[in-house]
DNA sequence: TCATTAACACGGG
DNA sequence: CCCGTGTTAATGA
């Protein structure tokens, strides 16, 4: 493809998403500072420790925000979607603090990265930006509320069932490419677990199953 | 009581 | 055969 209409097509994507949420010099500024990356999915973007440089706007695909602890066990935080940027870069960048979670993508995803010295110009120069800043860390924590709530206060036949609801709301065909072990790995229990959960809301007839694949009904 | 771990059988690709 | 799945038995919180 020539490289220059691919930059016109980034560009409309940006427009797409975010043009109506940021005023056109703002715009025009990212179209001149931000980087675009393309990320296949599955990649792992971002590392417990590591310095954070460049904050991403999310184009389009799905990435997922990850803690991680010693032995590598993982629970998943919550989702970035389009349109989205991720709150965790946004404190790590004011306070030049290393990254404490993990950030996965879930789907092929394309992001423009934004390096963190335009951060305070910005906030300063563009309303819009600041407007959508703040929103953008009322957005995660609310996410994050709610996945702490879950966590305490549900059952894990409870949160698959909010973990279904919130997968196929995100997957354009409402099916969940999934198996039960990678279930199992993002909610933090046994594929045991998983199994039979799945199992028993089939025939409740809640959902239904395939090989890799689950299906809300 | 319910989760985890290990183990095993089944079956589709 | 390999992998995902369904199930069970033993153990522990």
């Amino acid at each position: 493809m020539h490289f220059g209409l691919y930059i016109e097509l980034m560009i409309d994507k940006l427009k797409e998403n975010y043009g109506s949420i940021f005023e056109a010099a703002l715009i025009s500024e990212i179209e001149r500072v931000g980087i675009i990356k393309e990320v296949a999915s599955g990649t792992q973007l971002m590392h417990i420790g590591q310095y954070i440089k460049s904050m991403p706007l999310v184009l389009s695909g799905t990435l997922k925000i990850m803690r991680e602890d010693q032995e590598g066990d993982s629970l998943l935080l919550y989702y970035l979607e389009r349109g989205e940027t991720c709150a965790m870069t946004l404190s790590c960048c004011l306070g030049n603090q290393k990254s404490e979670i993990i950030a996965v993508t879930e789907s092929d995803t394309i992001l423009i990265m934004i390096p963190i010295e335009k951060m305070e110009s910005w906030t300063a120069q563009f309303k819009s930006w600041r407007n959508f800043v703040f929103e953008s860390y009322n957005h995660r924590i609310k996410d994050l509320l709610e996945t702490v709530d879950s966590i305490a206060f549900l059952k894990m036949d409870e949160r698959l069932i909010k973990y279904l609801e919130e997968k196929s709301r995100i997957s354009e065909d409402g099916i969940i490419h999934k198996t039960h072990q990678e279930i199992a790995y993002e909610l933090h229990t046994s594929r045991v677990v998983i199994s039979r959960l799945l199992k028993t809301l089939e025939k409740k007839g809640a959902i239904s199953i395939e090989r890799n694949k689950v299906k809300l009904l």
